[in-house]
DNA sequence: TTATATTACGAACGTTCGTATGTTTTTGGC
DNA sequence: GCCAAAAACATACGAACGTTCGTAATATAA
């Protein structure tokens, strides 16, 4: 059989690697990570971290996943416990609101989706993908708020969905672009305009 | 004194070259447009396209301009008639939203302004400076539409500056990512309950 | 016509890119 | 302790990067 405690070291080194592209694809950019800089920030040589990968692509793909995966921990993981409907989706959008004010972070994500939307490949596909689920989230909350008798049983709710994700957008950009300190205060306003609480 | 004909020459050149850029950094970012790959689309040498700028950020710099006139001709300058206030805002808005619907383009000062978010430098200065402009454009018609009575006077311009920002921005991601063909139909849905028509 | 800018060119610079190939070090199971 | 598997290494590759140089061609001004 093959060995274990390699698998778990190697694994370790990976999420090194991932962490590390992750804050750096922050700033730069998925395609602006380079294995030469990032084998120079971690001490290792290029071939020791794309050795995990294969290629550079494959990188970027487990860079999105743990982008997701840290999203999904973040958010709506955070209320699960919220009773369906308006309350958890305020939740859920409050939690992402503080989630982009820390550090001034942004929403990875959003910024990969920018990017990435005139470059068709497995990096967009993914992303699209993504954000396919979130949406699919947010509408079968929006659901649930309507079978609760929360909303109108005639209300747009792609409409609703459209809104809402353009607060969070507006959001990313006051806090990456112009580092607002109001931006979460502001999305919250707006916010309680769209989800009657 | 300085010859004249040559002048014009260049600048013909010039245009072609920014437009170009344009179209390249359209789709793989401001960044991504690279000498080598203009000059092979405009049947020039590298040398023939980077003379006219020195290096390739005033290339840049000069494509954010190009974008920005564009902007204020195709938005902007299109409502001048119109009466100040929610009306004219209201226009404004509506050109901006057909503008990004044409040929799924998005907004590529908005791309840009994700791009560079987290890249101090004269790029980013540049883009602060032309969302600054438009962002003072807004505040001014909300300004006109208070003043004039279409909005209560303790309205939170901001506040409204702030949704407002969210519905084009969501408007551009659907275009440009999910190029979805109801994008304006729903950016004016927005527009409406934000805006008094 | 002559002198001066301007424009674009070809070629090369040093650097960095992503990737591929072996070799050495470390690891885990016997 | 020994051996196979895995991990990280050093090195090298061709290609592309932005930039610089010197030069030929062109257009303007005197």
């Amino acid at each position: 059989m093959s060995p274990r405690k390699s698998v778990i070291e190697t694994a370790a080194t990976r999420t090194r690697i991932i962490e590390c592209a992750l804050a750096s694809a922050s700033a730069d950019g998925l395609e602006g990570v380079t294995i030469g800089r990032l084998a120079g920030e971690l001490g290792m040589s290029k071939a020791g971290v794309i050795g995990h990968f294969g290629t550079k692509e494959a990188l970027q793909l487990a860079v999105l996943d743990a982008a997701v995966d840290r999203f999904i921990r973040r958010v709506p993981a955070r209320v699960v416990g919220a009773r369906p409907g308006a309350e958890r989706l305020a939740g859920a959008f409050g939690e992402w609101f503080d989630y982009m004010a820390d550090d001034h972070r942004g929403c990875f994500l959003t910024s990969v989706a920018t990017e990435f939307d005139d470059r068709p490949g497995p990096v967009r596909d993914a992303v699209i993908a993504a954000l396919s689920q979130w949406s699919a989230y947010i509408l079968d909350e929006l659901g649930a708020a309507v079978d609760s008798g929360e909303f109108p049983r005639d209300t747009d709710l792609d409409q609703l969905a459209f809104e809402l994700n353009g607060v969070a957008l507006a959001t990313a950009q006051a806090v990456q672009l112009h580092h607002d300190p109001l931006a979460a205060t502001r999305a919250r306003r707006a916010l309680a305009r769209l989800l009657p609480s």
